[in-house]
DNA sequence: TGCAATTAGATTGTACACAAGATAATATAC
DNA sequence: GTATATTATCTTGTGTACAATCTAATTGCA
């Protein structure tokens, strides 16, 4: 009786909570790969576009990576510090700053070339999981927009 | 060529990628309904398992929720605060604290018993998508603690 | 043209996450 | 039985996340 009132209210019954705590172990598991590469995992997926884009505005970039300014400003300024990019006001809208690859964040890009192998290596996934799962996750992250 | 060298490196090419904005629009979700009882995610899924176990060490807490003491210990201080639970050295084992729900906290699962259904009609996943993505989740979070 | 609305980014404040180190209590080895 | 190791928790410091607010630049429209 009680147990069926409250079941909705059970960790176990929670669809979040996996996709929160295996995003966070995931995260973890990036760790050691990225402190040799002096990236938090964060860091990594913003340089990822960069890599990318070579030159992109902020706002481009949270919208690539659903992150807002109040995470990505200090999160460039940190990676302007390393000499990754550098950030500029466009000439062309004074309200638009410019992220822009150095060449120092290119050749980290050589030396992050090993990282998405090393990571496959870590989940016991096989290619058909991966696959589902990246559908499941997009359909999720995509859809629920409307509401 | 360049593009296979480092596909690699893409964004849209990693799992890790929509786990993490996933969990993150999910959990920004949740904030209007968490709004209402005076919670936040995390402590919402915290009280998720105090309300089951009535009473739990900080240790079998993060266990259970894959969060450490340095996360808890704060988060648990601030359920104090807010009356929804007590924190008490255990006296059969002092280096112990055990968190219990008080009537207050326990008042709270009522008024919680909404927010999973209103949750679910936020996501656009079938009933079988769920199921599968559920079950994909909890192999990643399960398997990688080998590596 | 002139001004209200919009936009991009920065700042502030709160709340995680988590590594690393400290502290105190308990268990273990000898 | 005592020195050592282990354990549970707390604390500190760094780095996100993100809502809310602010500022400056641009756009739109009357």
């Amino acid at each position: 009786m009680e147990q069926d009132h409250y079941a909705g209210l059970l960790l176990e019954n929670q669809l979040c909570f996996p996709l929160y705590a295996a995003s966070r172990e995931i995260i973890r598991l990036y760790r050691p790969y990225l402190e040799a590469l002096d990236l938090t995992y964060t860091q990594y997926i913003t340089m990822m576009v960069i890599w990318e884009e070579r030159e992109i505005s902020v706002k481009q970039l949270g919208g690539r990576l659903y992150l807002d300014s109040g995470t990505l400003t200090p999160l460039l300024k940190s990676l302007e510090a390393k000499g990754y990019v550098t950030r500029t006001r466009s000439e062309a809208d004074e309200r638009v700053v410019l992220v822009r690859l150095t060449d120092t964040g290119l050749a980290l890009r050589e030396r992050a070339l090993s990282v998405p192998a090393g990571m496959r290596a870590c989940l016991r996934l096989t290619d058909a999981e991966a696959a589902t799962l990246y559908k499941l996750l997009y359909k999720l992250l995509t859809s629920e927009t409307g509401n």
